[in-house]
DNA sequence: TATGAATGAGCGTTCATTCAT
DNA sequence: AATGAATGAACGCTCATTCAT
């Protein structure tokens, strides 16, 4: 049974579904939500306007739809760089930095500072977004992190009596200086000058928790 | 007798202009630059649509001017705040918890969270506002921030080789956690909330800085 | 049978095209370019406004085509008129007189009227629509009339050197009489009375122009 | 009594009024009735807007003063053209052709081009201009022209049962050749153009009206 | 009288959405 | 399922006109 058949099928379908949700994050991401129009959306997938409305129903939900992708993709990369203090070896400040900088670069991505702008522009209208987007994807990264932050600290590497508190710390010392770094994620910043964010973030968060 | 004259004259003009720009503050926290109309904002500052016109010109210009005035308020406020490190009595940690605490007053307030949201969702539209606002307001903050951590390591208060760095950070530990807690500005925080925050930050600080 | 299929498809497309022009036509004629609405031309139409946008773009574009409309109708009708003169009978005194009481006919059309008026009040604001339209049309008509005369002096029918001049001078006496007998076109004139300028146009020329 | 008193008095009211009088002209010659906003006018006027409506009451007026204005001197104008046909010299077709190029003259002036513009593009809106302006000046001027052709009938000096129908015809065939090589009073022609444009309707009135 | 400011009605245009094919 | 055409509700902006000084 050949897995050939279905020359543009239900295939077809998917990958217009795709095609869609590709081009509304390039246009939200462009133009935000309430500038982009449907029209342009159509036209950079290539399918007409009407063929939007097919599968989405209607604008709102293609938002939705794209950030739930957004979020979904990001949550996902966190994980798996929080993943990695795990396994923690002999130098500490070298799996920090390690882990931070993979950190640094998911929060650096395109697709990442797409999804906070879309979250922050529009959730005057859509207030539930934050709930379920912010809720879903920072607060897990957080809990993640201060999970392996605690276990760390059980193990005496580190002295975190709050270890949500020291996650959350962790944390803004990456995000805050990229944001700025980064003019809001308007400019590319120089792996060097990543690296020396998170040099510094981990010598600062180190001289705090190291035990 | 002799003050009431001009019941409305020539001060019609500034009360007229300082009524639009306060109205447009509202209109655009709540909607948005995109979904604000004009009409809501001559509605709520109770002039005619074509009054907003004679003020400003048109839409664009008038988020500008609600920009510029936003930043000029929020710069005054972090400014006045970070003033007081200039006159560092014995206790160095309940004065960094105190100006901190103003910080993230300042932080926390409303035409703060409306100007970082306005600018945020519109620098795809008008990307010279991120450098124009952005760089007359943040960076000249965390300047005078750094020129006051600068003063106080000179002095033998704090142990700060960069501190351009150390303000980034003092900064990065204040507003990163109170982004989380107010989830985005939309809910208040519990003074207390904030306090411990502050504290933190404070802690964290000293702990990385302290001579 | 058979015909019928198609009660509504792509004749539709057409269909509300020509209502459109149709309706242009009208409201242009009663009111002007800049005075008329697109509102009342939809409304006439019986479409959408937006409809008018979808086949037009913009109200510059729907007059040029209405002008352009027009202007090919009155091209049309008076070359039909000219074309007689180039199979003359015996009375040339009587040809003349047909064929310009059908150019009277054309002149005093009401499209022709509304051309001629909306050419004059608008070209002012597009300049270019005197070149395309009056070039193409009067120039076409004054030269195809003096091909005619050409041929009629080689005939020996007319002695007229400069056909040019004598077209021009032809048409003058029908025009120029008309324009102040219609009042511009605003008030009907009785056929007796087009055909005496046209019996006297014809005198004047035939006493200039004759052999 | 010194006529120099009131210095910028009730003189400067006229002068204002006068100005804005040449500013409605021009605004109405180079942008039309519709088009021209009373604000330009008044910019051009060098006054305030307001005192446009203190002196003419509403944009219509103003355009109806500005319209008898230019008929008024057009009328003026034509008349002494037209009287000069009442003291004939021996030669008829050299004072015919003097009178034409007057009357041409008068024809190609900008502001009788602005003139007839103005009431073509507007009678649809004000129809009472057509037959106030239009009687008061092109057929009071036709009037006399026909008077005088008939004094020269009855001095044997032309065969003219029908003077108006006469002056009719010497009307049209030095208007109308004189619209399609102004191109609707858009670009001047040479004075050559004029005179030969003269001398023929000249000739071919002579040949239809020499006794 | 002359003005600057204010106004309300209206206009050209866009856009999310629906319908017939 | 996919489309092209059509729609109605807004929206940004303008303009003739009025009012208070």
């Amino acid at each position: 049974m050949g897995t050939a058949v279905d020359p543009a099928g239900s295939r077809g379908r998917i990958d217009k579904r795709r095609a869609i949700l590709d081009a509304a994050f390039a246009v939200f991401a462009r133009e935000g939500y309430t500038q982009a129009g449907v029209d342009a959306i159509a036209a950079e997938a290539g399918v007409a306007k009407a063929t939007v409305y097919n599968h989405f129903g209607d604008k709102e939900t293609l938002l939705r739809r794209t950030i739930a992708d957004l979020a979904e993709q990001a949550l996902e990369q966190n994980l798996a760089a929080i993943e990695r203090l795990g396994t923690p070896g002999d130098d500490l400040r070298a799996l920090l930095e390690d882990v931070g900088l993979s950190l640094a670069h998911c929060y650096c991505d395109e697709r990442s500072w797409t999804l906070r702008r879309l979250l922050i522009a529009e959730f005057a209208q859509f207030p539930d977004l934050l709930d379920v987007i912010w809720g879903r994807v920072n607060d897990r990264a957080l809990d993640a992190l201060a999970d392996r932050l605690a276990r760390l600290a059980l193990a005496g590497r580190l002295r975190a009596n709050d270890p949500v508190a020291a996650a959350e710390q962790f944390s803004a010392l990456l995000s805050a200086p990229l944001d700025k770094r980064t003019r809001l994620g308007t400019r590319d910043v120089p792996e060097d000058e990543v690296r020396a964010v998170v040099t510094a973030a981990v010598a600062t968060f180190l001289a705090a928790f190291a035990p």
